[in-house]
DNA sequence: CCGTATCCCTCCCGATACTG
DNA sequence: CAGTATCGGGAGGGATACGG
């Protein structure tokens, strides 16, 4: 049976999107980065990204959690400790990441410098 | 030389989330993929996403403009002829946005799954 | 046809302080 | 150490109507 939307609009949940809306946020890749090193306590992750608040870093761990890219593990020790770590899932977007980094490495300084110089990219022609 | 944050602090301009931060939002990446098609007009775009709004669509495409991934041309006709058409640079990031949306496409079901059970993937550890 | 102009509202994120 | 509680600002995005 063919889908909803048939092809006449585009989907709007398309899988670009989906995944997006997991890591599109301002510190999940960060996290995915810095845990790609290794399993990693709270206040470590914490001070590696640096200017993150608890709160905030607690919720996108929780996130990552639900969605099954990061585990969360819990010592029963004195002081506590917490270990979080990648999944093997989480270890696999690893590579869809590292592609978008690796384009951003090559061409940063080209979108910078058109937004810097804000040149006018429209053109005219005439009929 | 060394940069500022010396390996103590994670990069807060961190190449990807500099990617992010332009095609992150909720519809740069959709228009992408819609453009990498050939050109198209702004309503053909409009029509093709569904659920944009003019608005919208018009301030997404000017940051695509902006950010040079996107070209906008003006045919002085009647009735009024506007083409948008991918940079080169807009055609560069395919690549990493097709491999995003492969490791998409093979793990969405899973990663909707934890979130639909939340299962609880904290781990009790004795000491 | 290709947009602007307003209004409004939600969600993300930050600051700060406090707790098991 | 590893969080929670509370407050608040601001950007992104939607609804609707109008303009060149």
């Amino acid at each position: 049976m063919s889908s909803s939307w048939e092809g006449d609009a585009f989907d709007p949940e398309c899988p670009t999107r989906v995944v997006l809306d997991r890591v599109g946020d301002k510190w999940t890749v960060l996290i995915i980065e810095i845990l790609d090193e290794g399993p990693k306590r709270f206040s470590e992750i914490r001070v590696a990204i640096g200017g993150i608040t608890p709160k905030v870093l607690t919720s996108t761990l929780r996130s990552l959690v639900a969605d099954g890219l990061v585990t969360r593990e819990v010592f029963a020790e004195v002081p506590p400790r917490v270990e979080y770590a990648l999944t093997e899932l989480g270890r696999s977007l690893q590579e869809p990441v590292a592609a978008l980094r690796r384009w951003a490495e090559l061409n940063v300084a080209a979108i910078s410098e058109s937004r810097d110089h804000h040149e006018d990219a429209t053109m005219l022609r005439g009929s």
